[in-house]
DNA sequence: CCGGGAATGTTGTCATTGACAACAATTAGC
DNA sequence: GCTAATTGTTGTCAATGACAACATTCCCGG
């Protein structure tokens, strides 16, 4: 519904020699479902840092966050694991998150290596916040792609998390 | 790997505190359309690179041959725009590519500023190899994923692009 | 024709992210 | 009891995206 550059729609034309305003081809990348993938990734991903940029969390965190609220108590390894993000990146989030007294760790009781995982009240409060920007950020990106292919979308990927 | 919670088979207890060996659940992680577009392409990245690991080439290089070959003599910016990647990073791509000496930068005949971009013999001999390796990770992304919905996601993603 | 503003390629940083390796403390399996 | 695995941690390294600044060169209004 994009292409097909109007050359007979436009009367008057600026110059020849180097149209800039014309697409280039994508040749075989139109064929790569990962192409595609990447570029609403991306957008998406923008669209969440900017919608949350006045309180300043990445979708990262926010990911901690949300699997924390779900399933407080578990150790770092789990939610590493479930996020399929390395223990060493995690303790580097959560490093962030404790400073900002979102989340604390307590001492495992049965296991002295690992830590139980909790939202502080500051935390809660905070993800209270955080929680109505991002579904202000779903509804902005439903609205991108279309409601019906945001359904669409979401059935068909979520089988992957 | 075990789950060692069904050796002891159906014991009493099995609605309270804490279900260790099973997967923790996601919350409101499941309202979010970027997180499995996310998951679904990091999974896609992983697979294109370790599928051309041999030839060592990554999805951006890629991309960047394959515009290049199909729009033969454009400029970085023309290209950098497509692609949606910065001036300054294409810059440092093309800089390897042409050190493998798969690409040629010319100068353009028309604007002095402006390089006209090319593939090299050398390039097209490699991008023909690098293609082929490209279409078996496309193939095994469509298993992965499955082959109707594979096309189903390509037709709801594509006009992304 | 000229001068200011824009475009182009380039370099330099910086922050985020993902991958690895190594390590101490602790637990689990045999 | 001893060895192997797990957990949290730190230290790097590479890839990527974002910005700022810059020298050349082009463009356009006056």
């Amino acid at each position: 519904m994009k292409h097909r550059q109007a050359a007979a729609a436009k009367p008057r034309d600026n110059r020849q020699a180097a149209p800039p305003a014309d697409k280039l081809a994508l040749g075989q990348l139109n064929n790569h479902l990962g192409y595609f993938l990447r570029r609403l990734q991306i957008w998406v991903f923008q669209d969440f840092i900017q919608t949350l940029a006045t309180i300043k969390v990445r979708p990262a965190q926010y990911s901690v966050l949300l699997i924390i609220e779900a399933n407080p108590g578990r150790s770092q390894a789990a939610i590493a694991q479930t996020l399929s993000i390395e223990r060493a990146r995690l303790v580097r989030l959560l490093h962030e998150l404790e400073r900002r007294k979102w989340v604390s760790r307590r001492a495992s009781g049965s296991d002295a290596r690992s830590h139980s995982l909790h939202l502080t009240a500051d935390g809660r409060k905070a993800l209270a916040k955080i929680k109505s920007l991002a579904e202000q950020h779903e509804a902005q990106l439903a609205k991108f792609v279309g409601p019906k292919r945001h359904m669409q979308l979401m059935d068909l990927l979520r089988d992957f998390g």
